[in-house]
DNA sequence: CATTCACAGCTTTTT
DNA sequence: GCTGTGAATG
């Protein structure tokens, strides 16, 4: 069996390479990419045709030409993408690779920004706000301006303040292409919002990509600084790169021009962050003269999966043209396994991992679970728990995200950052302190009034008037707490002071009281943070506290991943692009859940959740699994699902079926708008009523693919079917879609392509009739 | 002013 | 099924 060694430990050799060995372990396509070193380039690499090895090799031979690291800036997707690559370069031209400047456009750009703070008005220690910390501050504001946020949502005005700063669009030009009443709203809040991160020393994700740019465009000397560090710049995952981040790139590169970039369109799924596609052809159009090379040659998976892969992608329209091969042996068939609920899911797909395990091939870490949405992860979970499997979670809560965390967190931040108002309103009552709503509004009264920040307000409470007694030695304990630890800033070391602080704070002892299966929960995550942070203080040369703080915020649940573990893992679609393993499981392979919709789902966003079920199945290396179910417990009620178009897509030659008994009993209980009975009326019953041995035997044989959803939307429609159209003629139904009136069929005809029909108009006829 | 309980709303995906 | 908000109570 082909056993891919793990990352790393393939390249470490104690003989360091020359270029030409460098470039004897590359095919004659990655070799020319490698090569093309001056000038513009755009890399179009297909998945698992080695684009990361192709960036390694290229920087290691940069240096191994004599370019200096320090002149190098790689910037990867994800911090954990970064260190992998410098890992390997290390291992490829030695120790002077350190040097290289690796890592996300967010936290190499945040570098840039605290060595530069001063220039933009801002203090090298700003606080980084993550999405949570922004939609409280837009909470704030409209509260502030009296904007109902009952009738404007939060998030969505965040997301379109979000939305417009990738575009680089400032609030002024917001406003006056504003038409609409959440536009104007909009504008509004966005104004006030920059304002406020200003005087609270803060910047938001997005500020990371767009002060740099402000920075350089206002102060032509401090580009050009940069321009001639970095004369060398790379960008892996462009695709997902956003308009901030091309303009960014645009200036940096001005000067010397050599920029180039890795991506594969068809993996592009970040749109819903601002990325757009249109960043890889405008790079042509902008640099009319780079050099265009293509990696075709997938090494990951077999022509099985690889096959299915692009039966599926095929459907998309906007995509640029490849054709994808390997030499890999055909493997074996990719598996559909048809489950009841999402519960016989979890059961089928324990079992069939214990099967796996069983035959000797596969370890625990050799598999991974994915799904299109965190919420599904918990019937996974479940069932791996009960079957003893192991698992690892990338992302779901984030730990750092997490209540107790982000108080602690917040006590640390308004050290380091006493003007972060956020911080300080989080901080000023947990715990409870008696400091309330009344007290607050009139502290920032007076905060106004006197064009003071809050935390000077705070520490002047004698001084305003409106205060209670009580309110008043309250507010004089915690400010003066915190003016000790913000005058030990610079004596303790930052994990120190931590530990110091929460003691001081009461909150283990309080949670230790507390008794509960979750206040222990929740003191061993205060006590995993105060190890994290005296980790980082030990192995990092500038282990201040801005710095953890700094990496607290950037870092993704993805880079925090140990895959040495011996466990299954199990993470969203999103979290997988990169990573590769030996057997995936992708399930919920239903409408509505992949492709994920909630109601609309236009042309682009069914193309995006496409490029996505794509990403999914290129993770794959020897085996695939696909599930879905027939029922799925959604927004509080069990409901009947529809398998995926996607299924439908791929052709049928790759798949094989497997489902287990029982649906004829589901099928008795079918109401006819298509769900089951209210819960108590005998509903949940058929869930629980089911001996799980029988639910958890499968039919081994194969069966050819249909459609489940036709029986109910469409009549006797199944996919699959040959049927005659007045004016289009004979076809072939490749899926159906949609019930009542709105029920669809996609039918590729014999002459002239793939139609979308509506059934209610399209009068189809069966062949025969 | 804080705590408790009930209800409602809602969910992508992440730096 | 969960979290965040709201009213009611101590």
């Amino acid at each position: 069996m082909f056993h891919p060694p793990h990352s790393v430990r393939q390249f470490f050799s104690p003989v360091l390479m020359s270029l030409e060995k460098i470039l004897s372990k590359l095919n004659p396509a990655q070799q020319e990419a490698v090569r093309a070193i001056e000038g513009p380039v755009l890399i179009v690499a297909g998945a698992g045709s080695g684009k990361t090895r192709v960036l390694t090799y290229r920087v290691a031979a940069m240096i191994e030409l004599g370019i200096s690291p320090f002149s190098i800036l790689a910037l990867t997707f994800t911090n954990k993408a970064a260190n992998v690559m410098k890992r390997r370069i290390i291992d490829l031209v030695g120790e002077r690779s350190r040097d290289v400047s690796m890592g996300t456009f967010h936290s190499q750009f945040a570098r840039v920004l605290r060595s530069e703070a001063d220039k933009l008005g801002y203090n090298r220690s700003f606080t980084i706000y993550d999405s949570e910390d922004s939609l409280e501050l837009v909470k704030m504001i409209m509260g502030d301006l009296g904007i109902s946020t009952q009738q404007f949502n939060p998030h969505a005005i965040r997301s379109r303040i979000s939305g417009a700063k990738n575009r680089l669009v400032l609030p002024q030009e917001y406003l006056s292409k504003s038409s609409t009443l959440i536009d104007e709203k909009t504008a509004a809040v966005y104004e006030e919002y920059n304002r406020r991160l200003r005087t609270q020393n803060a910047m938001d994700f997005d500020d990371l990509l767009i002060k740099p740019i402000e920075l350089f465009q206002a102060q032509p000397n401090v580009l050009r600084k940069y321009q001639s560090r970095f004369k060398y710049v790379l960008v892996d995952e462009f695709q997902d790169t956003n308009h901030a981040q091309f303009v960014l790139l645009d200036l940096l590169a001005a000067q010397q021009r050599n920029l180039s970039v890795v991506g594969d369109d068809a993996q592009s799924i970040y749109s819903f962050r601002g990325a757009d596609i249109r960043n890889i052809l405008d790079f042509e159009r902008t640099y009319s003269d780079c050099r265009i090379f293509r990696l075709e040659e997938n090494y990951r998976s077999t022509k099985t999966i690889l096959a299915a892969a692009a039966s599926v992608i095929r459907w998309n329209a906007d995509q640029i043209q490849k054709k994808l091969w390997t030499s890999n042996p055909e493997g074996d068939p990719v598996t559909v396994l048809e489950c009841e609920d999402e519960r016989d899911e979890g059961y089928q797909l324990a079992k069939e991992i214990e099967a796996l395990i069983a035959r000797g091939s596969m370890a625990f870490r050799d598999i991974a679970v994915v799904y299109r949405t965190n919420a599904q992860s918990r019937s996974i979970e479940d069932a791996l728990r009960r079957c003893g499997i192991t698992y690892t979670i990338i992302g779901g809560v984030e730990f750092y995200l997490r209540k107790e965390i982000k108080d602690v967190l917040a006590y640390l931040r308004v050290v380091v950052n006493p003007v972060d108002e956020e911080s300080l309103l989080r901080a000023v009552n947990t715990p409870p302190r008696g400091i309330g709503d009344t007290t607050l509004r009139h502290l920032r009264q007076h905060a106004a009034e006197n064009h003071c920040t809050l935390f000077d307000a705070m520490r002047r409470a004698a001084e305003v008037p409106s205060l209670t007694e009580r309110a008043r030695r309250s507010l004089l304990s915690f400010t003066g707490m915190l003016e000790k630890y913000i005058s030990f800033r610079d004596e303790m070391s930052a994990s120190e002071l931590s530990r110091s602080l929460v003691d001081e704070l009461g909150f283990l002892t309080a949670l230790k009281a507390e008794g509960t299966a979750e206040a222990l929960a929740r003191w061993e995550n205060v006590q995993e943070l105060l190890s994290a942070l005296s980790e980082f203080s030990e192995s990092h040369e500038r282990g201040t506290l801005v710095a953890f703080l700094e990496e607290v915020s950037l870092v993704s649940a993805v880079d925090r991943w140990e895959e040495e573990k011996s466990a299954v893992t199990l993470m969203t679609l999103h979290s997988a692009k990169g990573l590769e393993f030996p057997v995936v499981f992708i399930v919920g392979l239903e409408e509505g859940l992949l492709p994920l919709s909630n109601g609309t789902l236009d042309r682009s966003a069914l193309e995006e959740e496409r490029r996505l079920f794509y990403v999914g199945m290129t993770r794959a290396r020897e085996k695939l699994y696909l599930s879905y179910t027939r029922t799925r417990f959604r927004f509080g009620d069990r409901s009947y699902t529809t398998r995926s178009r996607f299924l439908d897509e791929i052709g049928a030659e790759y798949l094989e079926y497997r489902r287990s008994r029982g649906r004829s009993l589901a099928e008795g209980r079918r109401m006819p708008e298509g769900r089951l009975a209210p819960p108590g009326a005998g509903g949940e019953l058929y869930a629980g009523s089911l001996p799980r041995s029988v639910r958890m035997r499968k039919t081994p044989a194969a069966r050819p693919p249909r459609s489940e959803e036709s029986d109910w939307s469409s009549g006797s429609l199944r996919v699959g079917m040959i049927i005659y159209h007045e004016s289009f003629g004979r076809g072939r139904i490749i899926q159906l879609s949609g019930e009542g009136d709105l029920a669809r069929a996609a039918v590729a005809f014999d002459e002239g392509g793939k139609k979308l029909l509506l059934l209610k108009y399209a009068r189809l006829r069966l062949e025969g009739e």
